[in-house]
DNA sequence: CAGCGCATGTAAGATGTTACATGATTCA
DNA sequence: TGAATCATGTAACATCTTACATGCGCTG
């Protein structure tokens, strides 16, 4: 058995945190806007979930009043906001470590000393911008700050630490590789 | 499609860079004694893939003479070294994050504080202990440096900094979160 | 009227985990 | 002799990504 899928929560607790009827596009544009570095989930997983929830009670829909546009609007039910809370009580599963540019770094013997350069690089640039992003997020999370609770500031907190964390090692990684491309020309 | 598995390039970057011959079993181990923080594998992915990449003739299998235990031993091919070099040319695919602790802190106003305290105390102690251990063996790849390349340091500094700035921004979470706890009773 | 963003959904297929099965050897 | 470690392997099953399909409404 592979393990538990964590869709369904991350579905419920949107829902639930945010207290109005979301369609699933507007979950998903949820996640992107906010915990996109650390929870990602894709069309393809949200739409059958909201189905299977459905299905389950935890979650009710109700077609959009509103527009004549196709839109399915979905609520927590009591159960579903219950069963949330009882999976934010249990503790994190340990997450299977997936870091593709530490592997190749790790293998850097029986690669090219540019080619690493140019991975980290790139790693180095997106981890800055994300960096920037939360960094921004925080600002106006500070300035409207009864539109954000203080956990949503406390995962902003998360990615600029990291993002700077991981800049600071990509800095330091690109200076010594630059010194031994140069001593081994 | 699914994303491409990478765990036919592991096993061809373990054997590459150690240039001997190792069994499933050794090579699982060297796994988890290294980078398993940055990247795991389980037996039930090793073996197929073993099978899969002799049949490929990217490495080839040898039977262990020196003992009578079974145990199978497999070096990389020159046509397995190529590819290696192939892949670790690519650039690293964007991984799909999953961190359920920064979600469940996101979640947080559908939770209970002491909840929250204990996930992130639990977390905290093992990045804590995780940075420790990076620690311990930079220090001893700095006494015997010829059995480290520059590579395998880098990483190791890695570990040390991702540690730290997890171990930092919980330790100022933790205390918000107190604070917190404190003022709501 | 073309293109983009909104919006929902399905299918295929690889990936990866867990659990199980088996047996040898070493050490207390 | 029993437990732990070494060692290889398979099966079942859920998960997740990618690609595809479809169509509406707004804007220039």
């Amino acid at each position: 058995m592979a393990r538990k899928s964590r869709t369904p929560m991350v579905v419920l607790g949107i829902l639930g945190m945010l207290r109005k009827p979301l369609s699933g596009y507007d979950i998903k544009r949820v996640i992107d806007n906010s915990v996109s570095h650390f929870w990602a989930e894709s069309f393809g997983q949200i739409y059958p979930v909201l189905k299977l929830l459905t299905a389950e009670k935890l979650i009710q829909a109700q077609a959009a009043q509103e527009t004549s546009r196709k839109r399915i609007l979905y609520s927590i039910t009591p159960k579903g906001a219950k069963q949330l809370k009882a999976w934010l009580a249990e503790a994190p599963e340990p997450e299977r470590p997936r870091e593709e540019l530490i592997l190749k770094i790790f293998f850097g013997s029986e690669s090219d000393i540019p080619h690493l350069i140019g991975h980290l690089q790139e790693r180095r640039s997106r981890a800055n911008a994300a960096g920037e992003q939360y960094t921004q997020w925080l600002k106006i999370a500070r300035k409207q700050n009864e539109s954000y609770t203080p956990f949503q500031i406390m995962t902003l907190r998360a990615g600029v630490i990291m993002s700077r964390a991981f800049v600071q090692w990509a800095d330091q990684s690109l200076l010594t590789l630059n010194q031994m491309r140069k001593s081994t020309r």
